[in-house]
DNA sequence: TCTGGGGTCCTAGGACCC
DNA sequence: TCTGGGGTCCTAGGACCC
């Protein structure tokens, strides 16, 4: 492993206070004040707080009713994201014209990599000539968010860099000498560290390390044996400021979901069903809007207890159709529902629902309807599938696994997957919604072609409408 | 009436394959 | 026939970050 830069090359840039500064800028009357963004319902919690606000105790993460009691008098703001994206645009544009290699952590934060920058005063990256050319661009992220400030760390990594941009907050600059970083270090607490939570930091607290100087002290076997083979070798490396991370522009998205907590439990699972199919119709318009597709689905249920579990299901393809991630959510849903443990637990109260797609795909599975005729528009648009006109038909190609519904005499299901002349089907059935898998030949004539028309609940006019079992045809 | 929402990464166990 | 190993995929949960 290589071990850390020679120069101070890495700049870490954090905007101030983002979304409170945002609302003071743009809101006069909130300037000088205590500003609190974040979530105003029963449940929220702080995202931002202005300094002013800080004065008397409030932080990011505590509960909105906390910050309240702290600070009756701030503004309580549910938050503008728009104006967000768009001041963070300004400010990374803003990074992007100093070095073309800049890696956004978040709206508020960016790692730069000056070894990348044309810059001609970069050409030697002293500590003099890193210190001159960031205070130009903290002047200029000020001139082009209209008068926003940030904060600045420069160091030979990441770690150091991140580190430093917190040592002179607000609006200051700390670059760390080549060669010192670790004097800097040691006196500072473990949880400086990143991936240092409240678990880590409690853990090592009991073993004794409580500074990173403390930490520096034990063997890697041991970090090993108390955090885990990954977080151990991190640890052992970062307490000796050895880290060669490089700074990267694109990242790719893992996974896409939406979550939603509410503002008191709910109970009632046809409620739930409603809500989480509506979250599928956001997580799916999301991927399609950025060109992904999933394979993997998971339903994520909060409990009144605060005891969070998940259900999750693999298709064989890739999807970013609504009706597709709906009709897999529906039945993890359904399979939390009749677990003996979960099923009581979902009905004592739920305060929390989401829906998740991993697994992505960067391109969008083809259209495997091009060909078929477009569905029958008589084929029922109101109330539940048992209520479906009688008249299926057959067919032999173009199985969407996931999306077509599909029955015989064993009861009515969904294709799971297809090929080589076999179509997967799970079944529904009145004991296992989540049932059992049986295969066919995709000519099998017992096997009949189903359209649900409802995927999205039709007593909700917010909901998007879908086309029947999802199908594309032109109309 | 404590505890958001959007993510990432890691671990551990089981299935399955070679 | 028995034993063992490694690799990959999948699932559930947890820790952490901004």
């Amino acid at each position: 492993m290589r071990d850390v830069r020679r120069e101070a090359s890495v700049l870490h840039l954090d905007l101030d206070a983002f979304f409170a500064a945002v609302e003071q800028r743009d809101k006069p009357s909130l300037r000088g004040r205590p500003v609190v963004v974040g979530g105003t319902g029963g449940r929220g919690v702080v995202a931002t707080a202005s300094y002013e606000a800080r004065v008397y105790g409030v932080r990011s993460a505590m509960s909105t009713r906390e910050a309240r009691s702290r600070c009756p008098h701030a503004a309580f703001l549910s938050g503008r994201f728009s104006a967000y994206r768009e001041a963070s645009r300004a400010v990374m544009g803003a990074l992007r014209e100093a070095s073309p290699l800049v890696e956004p952590l978040s709206l508020d934060e960016a790692f730069v990599d000056l070894a990348a920058s044309p810059d001609p005063t970069l050409a030697d990256l002293s500590v003099e000539s890193v210190t001159a050319f960031a205070e130009r661009l903290r002047a200029r992220v000020t001139e082009v968010t209209d008068g926003l400030t940030c904060s600045v760390g420069v160091a030979t990594s990441k770690f150091m860099a991140k580190v430093a941009s917190d040592l002179d907050k607000p609006d200051g600059l700390v670059v760390v000498a080549p060669g010192t970083e670790r004097e800097l270090l040691r006196p500072m607490s473990v949880t400086v560290i990143p991936g240092v939570g409240p678990a880590t930091a409690d853990r090592l607290r009991r073993a004794g390390v409580q500074t990173v100087a403390d930490l520096e002290q034990v063997s890697q076997e041991e970090l090993v044996r108390l955090v885990g083979s990954a977080h151990g070798a991190g640890l052992f490396h970062l307490a000796r400021a050895h880290d060669d991370r490089p700074v990267v522009a694109v990242r790719e998205t893992k996974s896409v979901s939406v979550e939603g907590t509410y503002d008191s439990d709910l109970s009632d699972l046809r409620l739930m069903e409603h809500l989480l199919v509506r979250q599928s119709g956001e997580v799916a318009a999301r991927l399609a809007k950025a060109g992904l597709s999933g394979r993997t689905v998971t339903i994520k249920v909060r409990l009144h207890d605060f005891t969070t579990t998940s259900r999750s299901a693999t298709l064989p393809e890739p999807t970013d159709n609504p009706a597709v991630v709906a009709r897999v959510v529906r039945s993890l849903l359904a399979e939390l529902a009749a677990g003996v443990e979960t099923g009581p637990a979902l009905r004592a109260g739920v305060r929390l629902l989401g829906v998740g797609v991993s697994g992505l795909a960067d391109w969008v599975q083809d259209d495997l309807f091009a060909d078929l005729e477009a569905p029958d528009e008589s084929a029922g648009t109101d109330g539940e599938a048992d209520d479906l006109p009688e008249p299926p038909r057959a067919r032999s190609t173009g199985w969407a696994p996931g999306a077509d519904v599909v029955h015989d005499e064993h009861g009515r299901g969904w294709v799971w997957g297809s090929g080589r002349g076999v179509v997967t089907v799970r079944f529904e059935t009145r004991e296992s919604p989540a049932g059992p898998v049986r295969s066919f030949p995709v000519d099998d004539p017992a096997l009949h072609l189903w359209q649900r028309p409802e995927d999205e609940p039709t007593d909700d006019p917010g909901a998007p409408a879908t086309r029947a079992g999802g199908l594309s045809a032109p109309g």
